[in-house]
Parts: structure tokens; C-alpha cells; sequence
DNA sequence: TTTTGAGTTGTTCGA
DNA sequence: GTCGAACAACTCAAA
């Protein structure tokens, strides 16, 4: 009699280092019959989209090489998961379901469902939390609430004992005699892409793809992230959110490598470096504290969480936003962000705030339409980031920018882009303007446009709205919903 | 229960 | 150029 062997189900944890559930399906020293499962509509109202299936076709294929090198192998199935679970655990005679845990709300449904099913048939099932530093819950207020501002909920992380240290990549894993016996199907994952094809020019989305962004991070930008963080023509930031949304890292992994002590940073050393590691922490706390909030307000990710703004007068305009989607507003800053954008399928962060600010308050179009343009082509698009991330922006969400705070496109470039590399990179039309009308064009003389090569309305749009107009447009906008309140 | 202190990332205006 | 104040109060979290 053979050995019956443990079905290890993938799903946002793509590797093999510091994976909980194959850490501990390898321990029981039964054959593994590593699974991904293809299924879309179980993720409700936001599947994933194109540059996320792009970039989930790349880590499957390398996910699929590096079990290889393990003695290993990965089925892939299209369907729904619990009877294509099912139907594999039946042909191998599979006595159990291992997988680390998904907490994206639908996704979350979707497994309470599917282990329902696995376990009325008989097969055990072991789950692991494989995603994040603190299990969703584990950080509550003294009153048992979910926290709402992110200050508190970090400092209450951070009181709680170290994350434990990651569990190591394992050289070989329990051999499945008869991977030629079961079948794969291959998600068709590219289907009617065009442009994604140039994201592998920005990419590596393997496993050790992260670890190569991770040291090179730590190497090289970790000691001065509290400055360097905030400049986007320069490479200052660990660019792990992709690997980070897969599951090719984990924030464990990231923490223990960036913090080699086993205290927490205080936050309120002066000194540079100290400061730059608790602030590089801090971002992994609010990954942290997103994935709390879509926990406990599910409905946020379509709905404001602060109700007054359900009556705020946006002003839907199609025009509009495909110049913000395609980066023709004229405002330099902002076009800048939204071609990076689609060139790379990731944006940096700082821009990515200019750009949100100008969408909702310049532009006064809903933030649901921003997130779901960044939901299409962010390659590290994710449900809870994104969702408190232009919450933040509109004013509308927890621990949120007030509304009156309204990003100045040509302060924030010279601010943050004051050379202008950014601009001159990716919008190319302007790079022999001078810095000093880098990121206000419509103020050059015509003499330093026409040297320059730069014609407005031509090979560079006209600003799309006057910046002090839209801002009073805007501040306007927002006292209509202060009144009825 | 009440009180108190604090809160990611800004901008503009006027001295 | 640089600085502080105003923006506009409000909600959250803990004592």
C-alpha cells in the first residue's frame, strides 16, 4: 500500500521559503501534491486583474521550476476549487488539505466553504497564516474593537512579541510517485494582452526575484529610506509590494531581514538609520493595518467608510479620466505617474498619491474609478491596500487625509522631483525644458518652450483645469457634505 | 462614563 | 527665502 499523500494548495504564498503549510505538510513525511487553482469568480466583485494575471502567469511558471528543483512538481487546475480539489484528492487518494490562509473577504468565504466540503468528504485540513505579521483580530483596542487609526494599532503590534523567526526553504521535498498520472490544465492567464508583454523589461517575478529586491534594498537604500523614500527618480524604495501581494516574500522575511535585533525600533530616535528602519517597518504596518480594515469593514472596498461622503457631488467625465489614465492632464507630475504606471504596471509611492489627490480633487471623479484603473494595472494590485490607500486620498477612509488637503501637482513635483529625472524620463516631450518649468510648462516663455521643443496642445497637453480653480472647485465640493453633517 | 491628548505623507497666506 | 498660523473641527483610543 502506497502512502497517502497531502494536497498543498497555493494560493498568495508562491514560495517555498518560510511557507507555513508546506513547512508543516513536509514534516508529516507523506508524498505532497503541490495544487494551484485557477478560479476567478470566486474572487466576487474583484477578480484579478490583467497585470496581476501577468504577473501570476510568470510566479506559477517559476513556482512550478523551483518544486522541480525540489524533487517536486505543480498541478495547475481551472475551476471551481472545492470540486477541483475534490476531483484531484480522489485520483491520488489524498488524505488531507494543507493551506496558508487568504484574507481577502470573498477569498475568505471561499475557503470557509471550501474546507467544508473537503472535510464532509473525509480529508483533514490544516490551515496556517503564511501573509502576515499578525493574524487579522490579534490587534484590538482595550475595548476589543478593531482599530481605526494606524498609530495606535502599530504601536500595539509592535508591544506584542517579535514575529517569529521565518522557517527555512527546503532542499527536497517528499517525492509523489505519479505526477505523470494526474492531469494539469493551464490557466490561460494572457488572454487578449498586449502591453503587459513589456512588463518582464521591469520584471523578475520569481521567488528569488524578491530576495534579489529585497538586498539590494537593504544594501543600498535601507539606511537612508526616511529621505530617500519620498524621491521617485531615484531607486529608494524595496519594490517588494508584487512579491509581497503573491506570496513570492513574506512580511516575516522582510522584517527579520531588515531588523536584525529581536527589539522592535523605537520610534523616536533621532539618528537617521534608526529612524529609516522604523519607518520602512511602518509600511509593512500598513499593509498590516489594511488587510485589518477590509477584515473588519468589508464594504469598504466599494463604499466609503465614513457614510457622509456617499452624498459628496463627484463628477463622473469619461474624457477626463482617460487623459488621467493615459497620462495627458498636463500637469507633468501626474502624467509622469500614470505613464510609469503603465509602462511598469507599478507606480512609485509618493506618486501615487499626487496622482490619486489630482483624480479626486482636481478632476472631482469618484475614487472607486482611480481604484479600479489601479486595480487593472498595478502588477502589486491588492484588495486592502488599494482600498485604504484612495480611502486615504479622498478624505473618506480611516485615518484619512482631510479632504482640505489637496496635493499641489507642481509643489509636489519640485519638492520631490526637484532635478526633474522623473518627469524627464517619462515624459520624454519635456526633457530639454529647464528645471525651472520642468513641472509647470504653461508658465514658459515661448522662446524656452520653442528651444525646448515643446509645442502645448500639440506634442504636450494644455493643463486639463487651472490648479487654484479646481482647488477652490473642490474645497466647494466638500462643504456641500459639511453642511447636511 | 468622561475627559484628554493625539492624529503618514499639505497648501496657502502674510509677516 | 523662511516661518508660523490657519485651514476646521472630528474621531479615535486610552486613562
Amino acid at each position: 500500500m502506497t502512502e497517502r499523500p497531502i494536497i498543498l494548495w497555493f494560493r498568495n504564498d508562491l514560495r517555498l521559503a518560510d511557507n507555513p503549510a508546506l513547512h508543516f505538510a513536509k514534516q508529516r513525511k507523506t508524498p505532497l501534491v503541490p495544487l494551484y487553482v485557477w478560479s476567478p469568480e470566486e474572487y466576487g466583485d474583484w477578480p484579478p486583474g490583467a497585470a496581476s494575471r501577468w504577473w501570476l502567469h510568470q510566479a506559477l511558471r517559476s513556482l512550478r521550476d523551483d518544486l522541480r528543483g525540489c524533487g517536486s512538481d505543480l498541478i495547475t487546475r481551472v475551476g471551481p476549487s472545492g470540486k477541483t480539489i475534490l476531483d484531484l484528492a480522489s485520483q491520488t487518494n489524498a488524505s488531507a488539505v494543507f493551506f496558508n490562509r487568504c484574507f481577502q473577504p470573498a477569498l475568505r468565504e471561499r475557503d470557509e466553504h471550501v474546507t467544508r466540503q473537503l472535510v464532509d468528504a473525509g480529508l483533514e485540513v490544516q490551515t496556517y497564516n503564511g501573509s502576515l505579521l499578525f493574524d487579522v483580530g490579534d490587534v484590538r483596542t482595550g475595548a476589543g474593537h478593531p482599530y481605526k487609526v494606524f498609530t495606535p494599532f502599530w504601536r500595539a503590534c509592535l508591544a506584542k512579541p517579535v514575529p517569529p523567526q521565518p522557517l527555512p526553504k527546503p532542499r527536497k521535498l517528499p517525492e509523489f510517485p505519479s505526477f505523470r498520472a494526474v492531469a494539469s490544465h493551464e490557466p490561460d492567464l494572457l488572454a487578449n494582452m498586449s502591453w503587459e508583454n513589456k512588463l518582464a523589461d521591469h520584471w523578475i517575478p520569481t521567488e528569488s526575484g524578491a530576495h534579489a529586491n529585497l538586498r539590494e534594498f537593504t544594501q543600498h537604500a535601507l539606511a537612508e529610506y526616511h529621505t530617500g523614500r519620498d524621491l521617485p527618480a531615484e531607486r529608494k524604495t524595496s519594490r517588494l509590494s508584487p512579491y509581497l501581494h503573491f506570496g513570492q516574500i513574506s512580511p516575516r522575511q522582510v522584517w527579520h531581514a531588515v531588523s536584525p535585533h529581536e527589539h522592535p525600533p523605537t520610534p523616536k530616535s533621532d539618528e537617521t538609520p534608526a529612524k529609516s528602519l522604523y519607518q520602512y517597518l511602518a509600511e509593512i504596518g500598513w499593509r498590516e493595518f489594511a488587510y485589518n480594515l477590509l477584515h473588519f469593514f468589508p464594504e469598504t472596498r466599494n463604499q466609503p467608510l465614513r457614510p457622509e461622503f456617499a452624498d459628496f457631488p463627484w463628477e463622473r467625465n469619461a474624457a477626463a479620466l482617460e487623459r488621467w489614465q493615459r497620462g495627458m492632464t498636463g500637469y507633468p507630475m501626474v502624467d509622469a505617474g500614470m505613464r510609469e504606471l503603465y509602462a511598469t504596471g507599478w507606480m512609485h509611492n509618493r506618486v501615487r498619491m499626487i496622482v490619486a489627490s489630482f483624480l479626486v480633487k482636481h478632476l472631482l471623479i469618484p475614487w472607486q474609478d482611480g481604484a479600479a484603473w489601479f486595480w487593472d494595472t498595478l502588477v502589486d494590485a491588492d484588495l486592502a491596500s488599494n482600498t485604504l490607500g484612495w480611502q486615504w486620498t479622498a478624505g473618506c477612509g480611516a485615518d484619512a487625509a482631510p479632504f482640505f488637503r489637496i496635493f499641489n501637482p507642481i509643489t509636489q513635483g519640485t519638492k520631490f522631483d526637484p532635478t526633474g529625472g522623473y518627469v524627464r524620463r517619462w515624459c520624454p516631450e519635456l526633457a530639454e525644458l529647464p528645471e525651472k518649468w520642468l513641472h509647470q510648462p504653461w508658465e514658459a516663455p515661448a522662446n524656452v518652450l520653442g528651444a525646448a521643443g515643446v509645442i502645448l496642445g500639440e506634442n504636450y497637453p494644455d493643463p486639463i483645469v487651472d490648479h487654484p480653480e479646481a482647488r477652490k472647485r473642490a474645497l466647494d465640493a466638500y462643504q456641500t457634505i459639511k453642511k447636511q453633517n
